[in-house]
DNA sequence: TTAAATGCTGACCGTTCGGTCAGGATGTTT
DNA sequence: AAACATCCTGACCGAACGGTCAGCATTTAA
């Protein structure tokens, strides 16, 4: 009665593989359980008993691969992270403006494309007054904002560009991007949609594009006679 | 020792005051308690024990007041749909684009920065898929922006505006405000601030206004010589 | 072949969850 | 002052929570 299951071919092992591909496997599984329930229901909402049940693995192994509750959601938030921070890495002024904020608006909007998980993971963390991510949120993004504003005051004064506030700019794009990652079952239910194509997805980048450029007053660099 | 409490003087009542005064503000607190727990995790994230606790009440008095968590959450989340639908109720074709649209982005801002907490409540639902909201968002909400959806296809088409696409734009600007209720921790990271000032809110306001209408090519009515 | 190391999980622990309810406190009516 | 209706809450319930651990299964090393 204590155990009533066979004593083998049990869990995801089922043959005997050699080396770490089910460890790798399982691993991974997890982790995208995870995102999605630490996405769907911020931190305390989710519980390991649903995680473990999307990953199709007992409990006890998402516990023993992951350590806590606490670890792995830190692990996805500092995945999330990495990937944001590969977003625009090395612009100069010497960039184009019409070529670099494009480049971001559709790299961000990729972002939230490819991983719309980990886009509303991290909207719920921030959402939840980012308890986790406050350092981070003070350090490394604020410089990264910073180092970017930058940039786009020296455009403006150069005139390539309107003279906005270069943060409030940032925000905008981040605003309006991520909103289709965060707030999709809005977008989806007014537009009567199952899902945003890649049509779509083109569609909105396109005119996002166009109003926030034409709204900075970006002129390309090709457009500009004198430098 | 089953019962230690003293006989009188207990509860919130404290001192006999007639009608339902006690009853309207406890049933104040819960709700504004509650707002803020969910905003903050989540439906299920939430516990009744905090948001007893931050109404300054037992736990089993929220309870009697609400009936039950669904009660409560479901109340909180009309009552701000009620706030959204008075936002923008009636204009017309032959309205100002440029007023309309800066009166657009001007009372989302404000509901924004009143109501916080009920903002990050509305972002928190629909974050986890809108389970509550599915019907609203397919019904109201959607008729709504097909409504303004077709003035704007109209201001288009007496170049008032670009033809850009209509329910894009309203998306734009939905999630360019409500990102300052909702990543509000981010923006006060990034920003070094401890809040944002009235001020501030007027800043961004104009800058949204300005970019927003520009990116558009809303020309004023003023500007327009003919009909 | 055996011993040690590692992988894995059912059973269990203390705590907290949403919700119920008996019954005392209070307000109103007679 | 007695009777009644309503307000309120401490104590309790079964379920689910995050986490631990003994102990079996499997792989690796000797």
């Amino acid at each position: 009665m204590t155990q009533g299951s066979a004593p083998t071919e049990r869990g995801a092992r089922e043959q005997g593989e050699a080396n770490g591909v089910t460890r790798r496997r399982n691993e991974r599984e997890i982790l995208a359980a995870a995102e999605r329930v630490f996405a769907r229901h911020g931190y305390r909402g989710a519980s390991l008993q649903a995680i473990a049940e999307q990953a199709g693995l007992p409990k006890s192994n998402v516990l023993y691969y992951m350590g806590s509750k606490r670890g792995l959601y830190v692990r996805l938030l500092e995945r999330m992270m990495e990937r944001w921070n590969a977003l625009l890495d090395d612009i100069s002024v010497e960039d184009d403006p019409a070529e670099v904020l494009e480049a971001f608006i559709r790299s961000k909007m990729q972002l939230s494309r490819r991983h719309p998980e980990g886009s509303r993971l991290f909207a719920a963390e921030i959402l939840g007054g980012a308890p986790f991510l406050q350092e981070y949120l003070r350090g490394e993004l604020r410089d990264w904002v910073e180092a970017r504003a930058r940039i786009l005051e020296q455009w403006a004064e150069r005139g390539l560009m309107d003279p906005v506030d270069p943060v409030w700019l940032i925000f905008l794009i981040w605003s309006a991007t991520q909103h289709y990652a965060d707030f999709e079952a809005q977008v989806l239910g007014i537009t009567g949609r199952n899902e945003l194509s890649d049509k779509d997805v083109e569609e909105i980048t396109t005119f996002l594009t166009r109003v926030i450029l034409k709204g900075c007053g970006v002129r390309s660099r090709a457009d500009t006679p004198a430098g």
